[in-house]
DNA sequence: GTCTATAGGCCGATAGAC
DNA sequence: GTCTATCGGCCTATAGAC
């Protein structure tokens, strides 16, 4: 339950973001967010005027976390190649330790084009002319820089949304998960850079 | 439409693995599932009694998809390391390629717990005694090995895994993906060989 | 085995009292 | 703003004819 000192609106959104995130959009039933925000049913309509307002609502705030703190760290022209990587590296384990289904969620809702919310956002430009893709074509112009990306990400996100089967499998225990994360805090920098520094014969 | 020469009962299932793969466990409806597979709503009840036991029975064929085939390469007690790791990505890469959305679905469906399928596959035991495991702690007794599996699969499934993400961006398109993919294939077990090659200070 | 028709329950949304 | 009560539609499952 969530309780403190928030407006009835903001005690929707907080329960909607927990419950669409463990569910997604079509395993959540209105009812059980408003359960879970302690207010009734027709509640969450006056505020919301429907469930897909709602989500939205929770969808924009989620890819807010998930791009608002990363991309002007790629993006900044002042700092080397592989500080950005050590910065990138220490704000998405900070981020994802605090919220480590949302990569999962994001992806997953995005799959099913339960949210038209990408169509808002320039990302696309802002990645493309991102000083880091200049830093890495510099560094491997032989290779397209979205593979040293998808390494990256890969390496650090991966773990977040495969936990779920780890766990399933009993391959990691939650306090290993917890000790597992913070020792590829400090190694997923170290690799990427290993990997960005030897070229590769294709 | 599915057609061939397939029996009522696999035209169900083919049908059940198609739209459960799109759309989950609970944005899927018992009705699409029969019109996939052009019979009648009451049929499918009749072969399978429920849309939760025709889900498991996908589930099962889904889960064996995912590992049926990497489980004996990294049991292998007669294959080198780096043999393990070239064939481990050469059958992924092919298994992915075909099935790009398995991953997302059975990561996103564990994590709802829309399945209990994983109580009963031994995924833990045949994993943890493999040989893989054996060789990785030879090569690298300091780290946990369970670091360089991530690697390997963040590095391969990720890509998979994320498309939905970077294709509503428009970061790439459905056939710059498929050369993106083929490069990995080649890079990826080199790249994997590097890390497990340099002993990384902790 | 396969169909039509419908039961029965769930869920999103709203009317209307306070 | 917040509630109770309820509508109307959708979805799974089944009864029963062929």
């Amino acid at each position: 339950m969530v309780e403190k000192e928030l407006s009835t609106e903001e005690k929707i959104l907080e329960s909607a973001s927990k419950i669409f995130t463990e569910k997604g959009f079509s395993g959540t039933r209105t009812r059980d967010i408003a359960d879970e925000a302690g207010i009734n049913l027709a509640l969450l309509n006056y505020y919301f005027r429907s469930k897909e307002k709602l989500f939205e609502q929770v969808m924009k705030m989620k890819m807010m976390l998930l791009f608002g703190k990363i991309l002007p760290i790629l993006s900044n022209e002042k700092t080397t190649l592989g500080e950005k990587i050590d910065l990138a590296a220490e704000k998405y384990f900070d981020i994802l330790s605090e919220n480590p289904n949302l990569p999962l969620f994001v992806i997953s809702e995005i799959q099913k084009k339960n949210s038209n919310i990408t169509s808002a956002m320039p990302i696309r430009k802002l990645f493309l002319n991102s000083a880091i893709i200049k830093q890495i074509k510099e560094q491997r112009p032989e290779l397209n820089p979205l593979h040293f990306l998808v390494n990256f990400l890969g390496m650090t996100i991966f773990p977040f949304v495969a936990k779920p089967v780890f766990s399933a499998f009993e391959l990691i225990k939650d306090d290993e998960f917890k000790q597992f994360i913070s020792e590829r805090r400090k190694l997923v920098p170290v690799w990427i850079k290993l990997l960005l520094e030897h070229k590769t014969e294709l």
